[in-house]
DNA sequence: ACCACGTGCAACCATGAAGTTGCATCTACC
DNA sequence: GGTAGATGCAACTTCATGGTTGCACGTGGT
Protein backbone atom coordinates (compact mmCIF):
# COMPACT_ATOMS: atom_id res chain seq x y z
CA UNK A 1 0.00 0.00 0.00
CA UNK A 2 3.19 2.02 0.54
CA UNK A 3 4.67 0.42 -2.47
CA UNK A 4 2.65 1.72 -5.41
CA UNK A 5 2.11 -0.39 -8.50
CA UNK A 6 4.35 0.53 -11.37
CA UNK A 7 1.37 0.99 -13.44
CA UNK A 8 0.47 4.29 -11.94
CA UNK A 9 1.03 7.10 -14.21
CA UNK A 10 4.58 7.47 -12.79
CA UNK A 11 6.08 7.05 -9.42
CA UNK A 12 4.45 8.98 -6.75
CA UNK A 13 8.46 9.83 -5.83
CA UNK A 14 8.82 11.54 -8.96
CA UNK A 15 6.30 13.85 -9.43
CA UNK A 16 6.55 14.93 -5.46
CA UNK A 17 10.25 15.65 -6.22
CA UNK A 18 9.92 17.25 -9.62
CA UNK A 19 7.30 19.49 -7.83
CA UNK A 20 9.20 20.40 -4.69
CA UNK A 21 11.03 23.10 -6.66
CA UNK A 22 9.72 25.77 -6.88
CA UNK A 23 10.87 27.06 -10.41
CA UNK A 24 9.71 23.90 -11.61
CA UNK A 25 5.87 24.63 -9.98
CA UNK A 26 6.58 28.39 -12.06
CA UNK A 27 7.32 26.42 -15.23
CA UNK A 28 4.08 24.53 -14.48
CA UNK A 29 2.01 27.49 -13.84
CA UNK A 30 3.54 29.47 -17.23
CA UNK A 31 2.95 26.18 -19.62
CA UNK A 32 -0.78 25.39 -18.25
CA UNK A 33 -1.32 29.19 -19.24
CA UNK A 34 0.38 29.58 -22.84
CA UNK A 35 -0.85 25.96 -23.67
CA UNK A 36 2.41 25.21 -25.82
CA UNK A 37 5.75 26.78 -25.39
CA UNK A 38 9.28 26.47 -26.36
CA UNK A 39 12.19 26.04 -23.87
CA UNK A 40 13.79 29.48 -25.18
CA UNK A 41 10.88 31.05 -24.79
CA UNK A 42 10.09 30.19 -21.22
CA UNK A 43 13.69 31.03 -20.71
CA UNK A 44 12.65 34.10 -22.35
CA UNK A 45 10.24 35.04 -19.08
CA UNK A 46 12.55 33.70 -16.77
CA UNK A 47 15.52 34.61 -14.66
CA UNK A 48 17.36 31.65 -15.82
CA UNK A 49 19.41 30.10 -18.51
CA UNK A 50 17.72 28.48 -21.25
CA UNK A 51 19.71 25.21 -19.91
CA UNK A 52 18.56 25.26 -16.94
CA UNK A 53 15.09 25.24 -18.10
CA UNK A 54 15.66 22.61 -20.23
CA UNK A 55 17.12 20.45 -17.82
CA UNK A 56 13.59 21.52 -15.68
CA UNK A 57 11.71 20.22 -17.95
CA UNK A 58 14.08 16.78 -18.36
CA UNK A 59 12.98 16.21 -14.69
CA UNK A 60 8.90 17.34 -15.69
CA UNK A 61 9.35 15.47 -18.83
CA UNK A 62 10.41 12.44 -16.07
CA UNK A 63 7.42 12.60 -13.60
CA UNK A 64 4.63 12.17 -16.46
CA UNK A 65 3.99 15.95 -15.54
CA UNK A 66 4.73 17.65 -18.98
CA UNK A 67 5.64 16.31 -22.77
CA UNK A 68 7.36 18.02 -25.72
CA UNK A 69 6.61 17.34 -29.05
CA UNK A 70 9.22 18.44 -31.88
CA UNK A 71 7.62 20.37 -34.63
CA UNK A 72 10.13 21.66 -36.91
CA UNK A 73 13.56 23.30 -35.44
CA UNK A 74 11.48 23.43 -32.45
CA UNK A 75 10.11 21.75 -29.00
CA UNK A 76 6.90 22.77 -27.72
CA UNK A 77 6.26 21.95 -24.31
CA UNK A 78 2.37 21.21 -22.62
CA UNK A 79 1.48 20.38 -19.33
CA UNK A 80 -0.35 16.72 -18.49
CA UNK A 81 -2.72 16.98 -15.86
CA UNK A 82 -2.70 13.28 -15.57
CA UNK A 83 0.82 12.18 -13.52
CA UNK A 84 -0.27 15.22 -11.46
CA UNK A 85 -4.18 13.76 -10.68
CA UNK A 86 -2.67 10.54 -10.05
CA UNK A 87 -0.17 12.21 -7.28
CA UNK A 88 -3.36 14.55 -6.20
CA UNK A 89 -5.95 11.43 -5.65
CA UNK A 90 -3.02 9.30 -3.52
CA UNK A 91 -2.28 12.24 -1.30
CA UNK A 92 -6.19 12.35 -0.75
CA UNK A 93 -5.89 8.53 0.37
CA UNK A 94 -3.67 8.53 2.23
CA UNK A 95 -5.21 11.33 4.10
CA UNK A 96 -8.26 9.40 4.72
CA UNK A 97 -5.75 6.50 5.55
CA UNK A 98 -4.17 8.88 8.59
CA UNK A 99 -8.07 9.43 9.68
CA UNK A 100 -9.07 6.55 10.08
CA UNK A 101 -5.67 5.54 12.38
CA UNK A 102 -6.34 8.10 14.12
CA UNK A 103 -8.98 7.87 15.13
CA UNK A 104 -8.46 4.27 16.04
CA UNK A 105 -5.96 5.33 18.28
CA UNK A 106 -8.14 8.01 19.96
CA UNK A 107 -10.50 4.91 20.67
CA UNK A 108 -7.88 2.49 22.04
CA UNK A 109 -6.46 6.23 24.18
CA UNK A 110 -10.43 6.36 25.61
CA UNK A 111 -11.05 2.70 26.55
CA UNK A 112 -7.44 2.14 27.87
CA UNK A 113 -8.73 5.64 30.11
CA UNK A 114 -11.69 4.14 30.84
CA UNK A 115 -9.80 0.89 32.04
CA UNK A 116 -7.69 3.19 34.38
CA UNK A 117 -10.69 4.44 36.39
CA UNK B 1 -3.57 32.15 -7.33
CA UNK B 2 -0.48 30.96 -7.32
CA UNK B 3 0.94 32.60 -4.14
CA UNK B 4 -0.97 30.87 -1.31
CA UNK B 5 -2.43 33.26 1.21
CA UNK B 6 -0.23 32.84 4.86
CA UNK B 7 -3.68 31.90 6.85
CA UNK B 8 -2.43 28.36 5.15
CA UNK B 9 -2.05 25.36 7.67
CA UNK B 10 1.51 25.51 6.37
CA UNK B 11 3.05 26.76 2.76
CA UNK B 12 2.60 23.89 0.00
CA UNK B 13 6.33 24.74 -0.97
CA UNK B 14 7.56 23.31 2.77
CA UNK B 15 5.21 20.06 2.09
CA UNK B 16 5.90 19.24 -0.86
CA UNK B 17 9.50 19.80 -0.05
CA UNK B 18 9.25 17.70 2.85
CA UNK B 19 7.24 15.16 1.22
CA UNK B 20 9.99 14.68 -2.07
CA UNK B 21 12.15 12.73 0.40
CA UNK B 22 11.81 9.10 0.78
CA UNK B 23 12.66 8.59 3.96
CA UNK B 24 10.55 11.33 4.96
CA UNK B 25 7.87 9.76 4.00
CA UNK B 26 8.56 6.48 5.28
CA UNK B 27 8.79 8.02 8.66
CA UNK B 28 5.21 9.49 8.31
CA UNK B 29 4.24 5.99 7.31
CA UNK B 30 5.75 4.37 10.40
CA UNK B 31 4.19 7.54 12.45
CA UNK B 32 0.59 6.81 11.21
CA UNK B 33 1.20 3.11 11.70
CA UNK B 34 2.35 3.64 15.67
CA UNK B 35 0.32 6.31 16.53
CA UNK B 36 2.42 8.27 18.70
CA UNK B 37 6.24 7.43 18.82
CA UNK B 38 10.05 9.27 19.79
CA UNK B 39 12.39 9.81 17.51
CA UNK B 40 15.07 6.81 19.19
CA UNK B 41 12.11 3.97 18.69
CA UNK B 42 11.87 4.94 14.97
CA UNK B 43 15.71 5.43 14.53
CA UNK B 44 15.66 1.20 15.93
CA UNK B 45 13.69 0.79 13.11
CA UNK B 46 14.98 2.42 10.80
CA UNK B 47 18.57 2.26 9.02
CA UNK B 48 19.68 5.78 9.65
CA UNK B 49 21.11 7.20 12.93
CA UNK B 50 19.16 8.98 15.11
CA UNK B 51 20.02 12.36 14.87
CA UNK B 52 19.15 11.97 10.92
CA UNK B 53 15.41 11.06 12.43
CA UNK B 54 15.02 13.99 14.73
CA UNK B 55 16.56 16.38 11.80
CA UNK B 56 13.91 14.61 9.29
CA UNK B 57 11.15 15.21 12.34
CA UNK B 58 11.82 19.15 12.46
CA UNK B 59 11.20 19.19 8.97
CA UNK B 60 8.11 17.74 8.94
CA UNK B 61 7.44 19.47 11.94
CA UNK B 62 8.14 22.33 10.22
CA UNK B 63 5.52 21.72 7.23
CA UNK B 64 3.39 21.31 9.79
CA UNK B 65 3.22 17.20 8.91
CA UNK B 66 3.88 16.03 12.64
CA UNK B 67 3.87 17.30 15.85
CA UNK B 68 5.67 16.26 19.15
CA UNK B 69 5.05 16.45 22.68
CA UNK B 70 6.91 16.13 25.18
CA UNK B 71 6.48 13.44 28.00
CA UNK B 72 8.59 13.55 30.87
CA UNK B 73 12.38 12.85 29.51
CA UNK B 74 10.78 11.59 26.10
CA UNK B 75 9.39 13.19 22.45
CA UNK B 76 6.26 11.76 20.97
CA UNK B 77 6.04 12.59 17.96
CA UNK B 78 2.24 11.96 16.02
CA UNK B 79 0.71 12.92 12.61
CA UNK B 80 -1.22 15.83 11.46
CA UNK B 81 -3.53 15.37 8.51
CA UNK B 82 -4.78 19.09 8.55
CA UNK B 83 -1.10 20.18 6.19
CA UNK B 84 -1.30 16.86 4.13
CA UNK B 85 -5.12 17.96 3.04
CA UNK B 86 -4.48 21.12 2.71
CA UNK B 87 -1.72 20.31 -0.17
CA UNK B 88 -3.86 17.05 -1.44
CA UNK B 89 -7.08 20.25 -1.92
CA UNK B 90 -4.72 22.38 -3.74
CA UNK B 91 -3.55 20.00 -6.09
CA UNK B 92 -6.39 18.85 -7.19
CA UNK B 93 -7.74 22.48 -7.89
CA UNK B 94 -4.58 22.95 -9.69
CA UNK B 95 -5.47 19.78 -11.83
CA UNK B 96 -8.84 21.08 -12.52
CA UNK B 97 -7.15 24.46 -13.24
CA UNK B 98 -5.10 22.62 -15.65
CA UNK B 99 -8.07 20.90 -17.56
CA UNK B 100 -9.90 24.13 -17.51
CA UNK B 101 -7.20 25.61 -19.37
CA UNK B 102 -5.94 22.62 -21.57
CA UNK B 103 -9.53 22.50 -22.94
CA UNK B 104 -9.85 26.06 -23.57
CA UNK B 105 -6.77 25.62 -25.68
CA UNK B 106 -7.79 22.77 -27.37
CA UNK B 107 -10.77 24.63 -28.40
CA UNK B 108 -9.19 27.35 -29.69
CA UNK B 109 -6.97 25.07 -31.97
CA UNK B 110 -10.33 23.36 -33.26
CA UNK B 111 -11.86 26.65 -34.41
CA UNK B 112 -8.43 27.90 -35.78
CA UNK B 113 -8.41 24.52 -37.72
CA UNK B 114 -11.89 25.30 -39.02
CA UNK B 115 -10.77 29.16 -40.53
CA UNK B 116 -8.17 26.85 -42.19
CA UNK B 117 -10.23 24.94 -44.07
C1' DA C 1 23.19 10.73 45.19
C1' DC C 2 23.93 8.22 41.24
C1' DC C 3 23.29 6.08 36.97
C1' DA C 4 20.92 5.29 32.74
C1' DC C 5 18.28 6.70 29.06
C1' DG C 6 16.59 10.15 26.00
C1' DT C 7 17.15 14.48 24.00
C1' DG C 8 19.64 18.76 22.12
C1' DC C 9 23.47 20.97 19.95
C1' DA C 10 27.52 21.52 16.96
C1' DA C 11 31.03 20.32 13.78
C1' DC C 12 32.03 17.80 9.91
C1' DC C 13 31.82 14.98 5.36
C1' DA C 14 29.93 13.62 1.00
C1' DT C 15 26.78 13.59 -2.54
C1' DG C 16 23.56 15.49 -5.67
C1' DA C 17 21.09 19.07 -7.78
C1' DA C 18 20.61 23.81 -9.75
C1' DG C 19 22.84 26.84 -12.45
C1' DT C 20 26.33 28.50 -15.66
C1' DT C 21 29.23 28.69 -20.04
C1' DG C 22 30.89 26.99 -24.41
C1' DC C 23 30.42 24.51 -28.43
C1' DA C 24 28.33 21.30 -31.80
C1' DT C 25 24.27 20.22 -34.52
C1' DC C 26 20.15 20.55 -37.04
C1' DT C 27 16.50 22.93 -39.46
C1' DA C 28 14.31 26.78 -41.75
C1' DC C 29 14.60 30.44 -44.84
C1' DC C 30 16.71 33.55 -48.49
C1' DG D 1 24.81 27.17 -50.37
C1' DG D 2 24.99 30.04 -46.55
C1' DT D 3 23.28 32.10 -42.43
C1' DA D 4 20.42 32.63 -38.36
C1' DG D 5 17.67 30.74 -34.73
C1' DA D 6 16.74 26.65 -31.79
C1' DT D 7 18.10 22.55 -29.73
C1' DG D 8 21.48 19.03 -27.69
C1' DC D 9 25.53 17.78 -25.18
C1' DA D 10 29.26 18.19 -21.84
C1' DA D 11 32.28 20.16 -18.32
C1' DC D 12 32.50 22.92 -14.37
C1' DT D 13 31.11 25.57 -10.04
C1' DT D 14 28.40 26.23 -6.05
C1' DC D 15 25.57 25.24 -2.44
C1' DA D 16 21.93 22.89 0.02
C1' DT D 17 20.92 18.63 2.32
C1' DG D 18 21.14 13.97 4.14
C1' DG D 19 24.08 11.59 6.90
C1' DT D 20 27.53 10.90 10.47
C1' DT D 21 29.99 11.30 15.17
C1' DG D 22 30.88 13.23 19.68
C1' DC D 23 29.52 15.42 23.68
C1' DA D 24 26.68 18.15 26.95
C1' DC D 25 22.20 18.50 29.36
C1' DG D 26 17.76 16.89 31.68
C1' DT D 27 14.92 13.77 33.71
C1' DG D 28 13.46 9.37 35.86
C1' DG D 29 14.26 5.42 38.64
C1' DT D 30 16.87 2.95 42.33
Amino acid sequence: MTQEPPGAVATVDSVLAALADPMRRRLLDLLATSGETTATALAGVLPVSRQAVVKHLAVLDAAGLVSGNRVGREVRYAVCPAALDATAQWMSALVSDWDRRLAAIKQLAESAERDVR
